[in-house]
DNA sequence: AATGCTTATGAAAACGATTTCGTAATGTAT
DNA sequence: ATACATTACGAAATCGTTTTCATAAGCATT
């Protein structure tokens, strides 16, 4: 391995300047730079990136905590950072929760020990004040998907209320007036965000709210089936039903096909993500988009200058919007 | 930051004797081992990885090089990957070549000045040359989708032939004569070795080969739709497709259902790569699964193994297999 | 000519671990 | 009792950078 004292040597200037010409420090004399930077072509030099972190305590990297390694979610928003990140050079160390409070403790001091200059963290279990304690020990920090008053600044979310009402209103719009929910785990505030614009929009078109419409599914990936199947036969007269993620709507397509019921014509359905599959499902589903590009892009491009102390005009809470394919049809 | 000094203090023993305690070195005494493993506990030491890595030469991590950061295959590749490293506590460094020589060339040398104990590596532009090089380097080395009979060890690839031949099987078994072929880019192996398989299957049911039947499409993304319509024109009594990956298959989705025509009875189709959506479009897809999971499980568990120069049962040639679905019906 | 102020540089001290080497303590064979 | 391994440990060197500190050189001001 080439070591910057080897090109010291071959540029016969001393390791300082070498190190200095190598990090742009502007007192470095023209001449000088020009031999140190022929010596490190020459050589084919490459500084050691773990003496670079060990020396000057920052690594170039930023620590990313999700909920887990997979999933239409976590994927492109991982993939998002990633890219961003990749394009400054800086480099991504991930970490999963699993969904378990030990899990995201354990990860979060897995990224500590590795002395990352910043975190995007998307955490389901630790507490508010456990993320405020975290944002106070490295400023350089993100929070995605929680709203947390005392250190808004640190966040980005998007507006599930509204992303529920948007969703509600299509299918209202649409001249349909026994509309379900299938929520997310109720313990999440986004399944109650989005369960609150659900109710939103039902008040503006002036229908009463009934409980018996709307019921409790799960986010991830299976067991919906069951729930679905209670929530049509409970409603016979349901003609729309609001998913709260495209998960939930694959359900509701399996059980649709099931029962030979036309998803569009007999029944109407509007989901929230967008998944990338959303759009190869037929009929084509109709869905709230989450802007989980931007919401990558841009926490990373926070991040960093916030690691640089540098400003940054973050936009903190992210607009859903309605994405209008085939599968809600006029009543 | 707590060091291992602090720890000595603590223990009452040398900075030498806690790393060799830490490091599982044999030739500690009990009460010493136990004193420090206290005091670590205590201090809530955490070793600072940078340091190690200088010190010891080793990273404790992975590097991988994949075509992009995105899509249906690389994203599930890199997640499988990056699991199971995770899980044994080494950190997976990740880089992008995306389709380009360069850019393959420096994601190289960005993951040799990371140090990286092995890689895993997927790329499209370098040379088998430069491969083997690469192999000679550092022979903790995984190569992907790729046979290079020089450096047979190293590689991990699935059976092309065979899967081209088994999704052809498939549906001249249902009595389909006048079977067409959509192919991925004819500079890729993958689509010269699926077509192979095509012709085998061809030629055992002694149907003469056609290439009027045979076109040639783009395995990523978009553009596949005026290659479908083409490929339909030409042959007006064709009544059967074998995609050879599930994009492709999408597209003859799209312009069936625009011309009415229903899949799995006016027109049969098998794809290949089982990506995650091929399961939720309808009718779902039949196709010839690639073994994702397997491929970057297996290559992460290699690679470490190569890294701490154990042995390691590798599977070399992985064996794709047919997933029966809705998209083929009886002629 | 003496003084002060930049500017540019090199020597050497960090950074926090591992590893080499020397040696004290312990055990075993003569 | 003596010699010789073996075991356990600490001091110090090492890894390849950055950064501090001291100083030399250059220049303008008195």
């Amino acid at each position: 391995m080439i070591t910057i004292k080897e090109v010291a040597e071959l540029a016969e200037v001393s390791q300082s300047t070498v190190s200095r010409a190598l990090n742009g420090h502007p007192t470095v004399k023209e001449g000088n730079r020009a031999r140190v930077f022929a010596a490190i072509e020459q050589l084919g030099y490459q500084p050691n990136a773990f003496a670079q972190a060990l020396a000057s305590k920052r690594s170039n990297s930023i620590g990313m905590m999700v909920g887990s390694l997979c999933g239409p979610f976590y994927g492109p928003l991982m993939q998002w950072v990633e890219e961003t990140l990749y394009t400054q050079g800086i480099h991504t160390v991930i970490t999963s929760g699993q969904e378990s409070y030990d899990k995201e403790k354990h990860a979060l001091s897995f990224l500590r020990s590795k002395q990352v200059d910043g975190y995007i963290i998307h955490s389901d279990m630790l507490s508010d004040l456990e993320l405020i304690e975290a944002v106070k020990q490295q400023p350089a920090t993100i929070i995605l998907n929680r709203y947390i008053p005392e250190i808004a600044e640190h966040c980005v979310y998007i507006d599930n209320k509204l992303g529920g009402y948007l969703a509600t209103c299509h299918l209202l719009e649409h001249g349909h007036t026994k509309v379900g929910c299938i929520t997310g785990q109720l313990s999440k505030v986004d399944s109650r965000d989005r369960l609150q614009g659900y109710r939103k929009a039902l008040e503006e078109y002036g229908i009463a709210y009934q409980p018996a419409l709307v019921i409790e599914g799960r986010f991830d990936h299976s067991g919906n089936h069951d729930i679905v199947q209670r929530l049509l036969d409970r409603n016979p007269t349901m003609t729309a039903i609001f998913c709260q993620n495209d998960n939930i709507a694959l359900a509701v397509y399996d059980v649709a096909s099931k029962y030979n019921l036309s998803i569009g014509k007999d029944i109407s359905v509007v989901g929230f993500d967008n998944d990338g599959y959303s759009m190869h499902i037929r009929p084509s589903l109709t869905t709230v988009n989450f802007p989980v590009q931007q919401m990558g892009a841009e926490s990373a491009k926070a991040v960093v200058a916030m690691s640089q102390k540098k400003p940054y005009p973050l936009m903190h809470k992210l607009t859903p919007a309605l994405v209008i394919r085939d599968s809600v049809g006029q009543r």
